[in-house]
Order: C-alpha cells, then structure tokens, then sequence
DNA sequence: TCTGGGGTCCTAGGACCC
DNA sequence: TCTGGGGTCCTAGGACCC
C-alpha cells in the first residue's frame, strides 16, 4: 500500500522496513518489509533493532493505519460490487461468494479491476470453502498472475504438500509438537487417525487438524459479525512504576474504548486490565460492571480498581492495556431497562 | 538495544447447584 | 466420619491470526 502512495518507492533499491524507527522507538517492531529487506532475514514481528542491525541502510516508514484502511475501503467496495456476500476478516483479507465457476478468469479480471480502480495488488484463491480460498490466496502470491483455483474434491491434494505451518491454525508451537511427531507436510497430517490428533490435541483442536487437514471447512460464509471485545493497550519505551503515567494512560485507553463502543452502539459488560511486567510476565483481570456501559468514566474507574488490587507497585510495567468484553447491543439493553426508569 | 496492537477461540479449574 | 456426578457459569492464561 505505501508502493501505491509513494511513486518511486517500488523502484527504491533500499531495505524498506514498515515500522517505526528503532532510533525513535526502541520497542517497535517490523510490520513488513520489501525483498532487499526479507534478504537479509528481516521479517514481520521482528524487532526493529534487530532489523537495523541487519541493515543499517534501511528505510524506516512508520505504519500509517489510516491511509491503509482508506485502500481497504476501496478494495472491498469493489469486492463488494463483484460479490453478494463479502466477508471481511482483517484489513487486508476478505472472502467472497463467488459464483463464477472453477477457471480463472473471472478470477483474474477481477483483480485486473481492483488493480485499475485501487492501485492494489491482491491475491486471489478460488475454492469451495473459504479456508482452502485463503490458502490457495497464499499460494497465489508466489505466482505471477496471482491467482490459484481448487478444483472442488481437489482440496485435500492441493493441501497435502503444505508444510504444516501454512495451515491456518498452526503456529509456531503446534508446528513443533506436530513435528515432533513425525509429520511435516499437511498431507502427513490428514493421514493420522482422528483418535491420534484429538488424543494428541483436545477434542476441538484435534477435530480441527484432522477435518482442516483433509480441506474439510465449513462451506457457510458469514455476513458481518458483531465485536465481542473492543480493546486499547500501549507498551511503553522504558519500563515503569509511576502511578501517575499509568493512570494516565488507562484514562486515554478507556477514553478510546468508549468511543468506539459508542461507534458501533455497544454496551460493555466486563471491563479487563492487562499488565506485562519487564520480564513479558503478563496477567490479565477482570470485573463485572454494575450495568453494561459505554461510559469512558466508568470503564476507567473499574480499570483503576483492578490495578489497585493487582499491580505489583514494585514491580515496573512493560505494557498496559484495558479491554471492554461481555459486549451487548445497547439498543437492546434500552429497550430492557427503559421500562424500570 | 528482542519481542506492537487489536482481535478470536479454546481449555482448565473453581464455584455453585441439584 | 472422608466425599458421586453432571451441568453451567466465570475467570485467567495461552495459542493463533493479521
């Protein structure tokens, strides 16, 4: 997206890092990065010090998280001019129904016109669920034309020759347990037994392997879902114990979460705390509010509360962050509490 | 100079009830 | 006087995703 902003950047033969500079920011990380960058081994997540280390010549361009969700808005309102049912999961991800058929060009025509209209590259996978579409997408990226279809019964031989990790589910430490049991492609995977894997992982998550493995999703996409949780949380450039920063920082926080409770006309239940201590011990704790609220102040008193019964005060703080959680329309908690006013 | 910020889902353990 | 079993709700922690 910052290509699409700044001509000439595309053709810049520097290490280009997304993220703040480490020299300004000695906690930041790196958001992403171009090829020059990803060849010396800078990778999103990483540390940024680390990352200019690496390349002392890099060029460092802050995140800028509303110009992106500017061409965000751009490119699903195409997607859903080509689609009756979008489903948007991140800034950068969506699925679509799609009723086009199993060969690419449809496919391809559209991404030409999300190209044309938003000046965005996207990658686009075709498929009978809408998670072997995200993962032929992945796969997708490594092509020229940017486009993978799945034939339908085709999934489970499209997904066997996967590493584990590019299944959707797996992360760094179920890729090692995984591992560690002698499988390392998703085809290893869709081999072993259900019993194995729930055995081996929990009923929910061992069901999941098993099905996601053999390119068994759910075929339903959903339209737009409601938030369950509205969260702020900061970390900050050196540790600290003082009271009167991290007060002041809940305040700002709580100040946000309202705000955007009362965007999307929501009423929280719970407010939360969380804390990461110097050494990345974290805790979360919660309470029940009175009645659900959108209010910046309550919220903040709660947070306050929490922090008075569970900071360590001689311990320094990393990180700090409240959340608003157990979210209820606030149309109808009006409609219930009206009557008894 | 190591590790952001905003989310979702699952699990385990305890409280509580019958 | 030693201790069942099932169900539900709540809390905290952790894995994962972008």
């Amino acid at each position: 997206m910052e290509a699409a902003e700044r001509p000439g950047l595309a053709e810049d033969p520097r290490p280009v890092i997304i993220g703040r500079d480490p020299r300004q920011a000695p906690r930041a990380i790196v958001t992403t990065a171009n090829d020059a960058a990803r060849a010396l081994g800078i990778h999103s997540g990483l540390s940024a010090a680390i990352a200019l280390k690496r390349a002392p010549n890099a060029l460092f361009l802050p995140p800028r998280r509303d110009v992106y969700e500017r061409y965000s808005a751009r490119v699903m309102a195409v997607l859903r001019e080509a689609s009756p049912l979008v489903e948007q999961n991140s800034i950068d991800e969506a699925a679509c129904a799609w009723s086009h058929g199993f060969e690419s060009g449809a496919a391809l025509a559209l991404r030409a016109r999300i190209l044309a209209e938003t000046k965005i590259s996207v990658s686009l996978g075709i498929a009978t669920s809408a998670l072997v579409a995200k993962m032929a997408s992945e796969a997708a990226k490594s092509r020229t034309d940017h486009v993978v279809v799945v034939q339908p019964g085709e999934e489970a031989a499209f997904l066997a020759p996967l590493p584990v990790r590019a299944l959707v589910g797996i992360g760094p430490k179920a890729e090692r347990r995984v591992v560690a049991l002698g499988i390392t492609t998703i085809g290893d995977l869709a081999a072993r037994p259900l019993e194995e894997l729930v055995a081996q992982f929990g009923r929910a998550y061992g069901r999941y392997l098993h099905e996601a493995s053999r390119g068994i999703a759910e075929t339903e996409l959903h339209a737009e879902r409601t938030s369950k949780s509205i969260s702020a949380e900061h970390t900050f450039s050196t540790d600290t114990t003082d009271r009167h920063v991290l007060w002041a920082e809940l305040h700002d926080q709580a100040e946000e979460v309202a705000g955007r409770l009362k965007q999307e006309g929501l009423l929280a239940g719970h407010v939360a705390i969380k804390l990461r201590y110097a050494n990345w011990q974290t805790f979360t704790r919660q309470v029940r509010l009175p009645q659900p609220t959108d209010d910046a102040e309550t919220l903040s008193r709660g947070a306050a509360m929490l922090m008075r019964r569970n900071w360590d005060r001689t311990r320094a703080i990393r990180l700090i962050g409240l959340r608003a959680g157990k979210l209820v329309e606030a149309d109808h908690v009006r409609q219930l509490v009206l009557p008894f006013e």
